[in-house]
DNA sequence: TCTAATATCAGTAATCGTTACTATTATTGT
DNA sequence: ACAATAATAGTAACGATTACTGATATTAGA
């Protein structure tokens, strides 16, 4: 792949490695545009699918409908408060044990996995439902 | 909730319990339609959103774009293949424990989570990617 | 520093999965 | 059998994403 600089690229990487709630397209094109307000939609998407093509940002399904971004690369643990909806991270170190475990129950083979906790954020959890 | 009987509804819920590969909407669609004909992808999506409401199927978010159904309503681990994209249950107790590891590293309230594996499926694990 | 090749852009149209609407049909309690 | 109303088929609308297109920006080489 020949990748050729960009100033929205560089904006929208800038803009993701600033947040730590794995933003969507569509809240990073809101955010890059007060910088860059003729960037268009169709930039961003293209630009998050290329870096994460190049491995710089893993693109997160925690909640089916819409894509979420994230420039921590790493394996790791998310959490999805099912009261407000927020994505947090969850700064815990990735059991492979799990993988191992699975493997024993399973005919293929199992590289790696990805876990989503659900329940209440610390600014939900006293909220009725 | 006040449910009146439907032979679709009926049909939908009969397909996904012969089924264990968590079909899309659409294939339910397709496979429903050689007994209903008429029947229209609405009616599918509708009444797979009834039946979700009321507990009886439920609804996963496995690999972003298209939502999976399963009549399975347990909490169980599944398992994506990366080379054929096809979908499966991993026969493994929940490890609950997982939960209560995150609790501690985590400032709300964990109630349950959801993993899924990655690898290969026996079908394509000698393959090349 | 100019130039040619080409990656990237903004803007817009198109696609895909899903939901909403509407007039008609089916189910169900009385 | 009937009235109330849930469910339907068909279609339009929606939101997220991708594809297209002619113009612009980057970059390597002369």
């Amino acid at each position: 792949m020949n990748l050729k600089y960009s100033k929205q690229r560089e904006a929208i990487k800038a803009f993701l490695m600033s947040r730590k709630d794995h933003p969507t397209a569509d809240q990073i094109y809101t955010a890059v545009r007060e910088d860059h307000p003729n960037i268009s939609l169709g930039t961003v998407y293209r630009n998050l699918a290329l870096l994460e093509e190049v491995g710089e940002i893993q693109r997160l399904h925690v909640n089916g409908n819409t894509d979420r971004f994230d420039a921590d690369v790493s394996n790791h643990y998310h959490f999805v408060c099912d009261s407000c909806s927020c994505v947090q991270d969850i700064p815990m170190e990735m059991q492979v044990s799990l993988s191992a475990e699975a493997q024993k129950h399973f005919n293929g083979v199992i590289d790696y996995y990805n876990a989503c906790f659900h329940g209440r954020c610390s600014d939900c959890k006293e909220l009725q439902y």
